[in-house]
DNA sequence: GGTGATGTGAGACTCAGTCTCAATGTCAAT
DNA sequence: ATTGACATTGAGACTGAGTCTCACATCACC
């Protein structure tokens, strides 16, 4: 099937052109660059760049998500057991993610500093997070009987992510596995958590 | 004091403004106009549109901000007691918001109908939840002792009403009081939820 | 009636994102 | 080698969002 390895190659491409922008943005800043500064740095024109990425922050953002599966992709194929709690099976789903996150963290910490700084590239990731959860939502409702529990968990569940990635971020010498397990944990037993104060 | 004055007069004006260009979107589609249009149907500039709103999406979704106080300010003024389960806080200081909802709730839902069903308005929506969230966060973080707990106790409650908007959304007959009870609940409970097929 | 501060409209400008069209490259069949 | 189908690219025009400057109007205060 020669239109799976073009398919492929183009997946590579666009994963190297990703890599290349959000390298010259990181160098330039964000915001004080144009899109035809960054076709030009990564050698292509601008009608190819919008050929590869729908919008300026969604180079910058790509460079940034990590496996090529979609979190409800990596949840369908763990085929995780009747009975596994739902927390359990999308915290083992985020494997691909904590490799990647293991293999480069200074890269990685890098590029998450960038778009903290830039209100354009924190609205985008926001964004993507928000269909993430919508995309985990319904890979969730192919396993659980209870849509609304399955949307609550999935709900839950992207709070977790989301929060791990905030610890991971704070913490230079924390390794991204030992965030989501404490993000996890502090999620499921958020009802503990009191005013001391 | 004058200023305080003028600065609620152009609260409310902005409040007048949103209303106005939020009807005229839905009766128009939100995609298909300009904000030129949007700027002539309510009775201003172009220049004017922007002096009032940030951006074309932020009119619309001002429209559904309900309440004019954040909801970390809303937090910190229900001065919950020392002890306080903190989601227990949160869903306290969403009662205004319960307020307007039960005042106006076709048109709160017709608006949110016309929000999810704009990829762009969807992402700016995404992004502003984004904000609550932070200042949410900021809020618990002056009364509670641990940073973390705090931050985990922000995702999950905004979790819980990310959800209750959902489950709101999705049954015409629901109050919103009785979906953000059950959406807290299901998320607090989230750890039994189990893959049940 | 001046005078200064604030709000508004007009219009120029930059840049993001879309679209069309022509040029180039690739590959297969002959 | 040549041709023809097809995909990729670059160039450039175009729309519309968002910013900025300047001129004008309005209103309060003196």
């Amino acid at each position: 099937m020669s239109k799976d390895i073009r398919d492929r190659g183009r997946e590579i491409l666009t994963a190297e052109l990703a890599d290349a922008a959000a390298t010259y943005c990181a160098e330039h800043g964000f915001d004080a660059v144009t899109v035809d500064d960054i076709a030009r740095a990564i050698g292509i024109s601008r009608a190819t760049f919008f050929r590869y990425f729908t919008s300026k922050e969604a180079a910058v953002v790509a460079a940034v998500r990590i496996g090529r599966l979609s979190i409800g992709d990596q949840v369908r194929r763990g085929q995780p057991a009747l009975g596994t709690r739902v927390v359990d099976a999308v915290r083992a789903a985020m494997q691909p993610t904590i490799d990647a996150a293991h293999a480069t963290p200074g890269l990685l910490r890098a590029r998450l500093t960038m778009i903290s700084e830039s209100s354009a590239l924190r609205a985008r990731l926001a964004s993507e997070r928000s269909e993430q959860r919508v995309d985990l939502e319904q890979a969730l409702l192919e396993r659980v009987a209870d849509p609304i529990e399955a949307c609550a968990a999935a709900h839950a569940s992207m709070a977790a992510i989301d929060l791990a990635w905030s610890i991971w971020s704070s913490d230079e010498r924390m390794e991204f596995d030992v965030a989501l397990d404490r993000a996890f944990e502090l999620v499921v037993d958020v009802d503990s958590v009191q005013l001391d104060r």
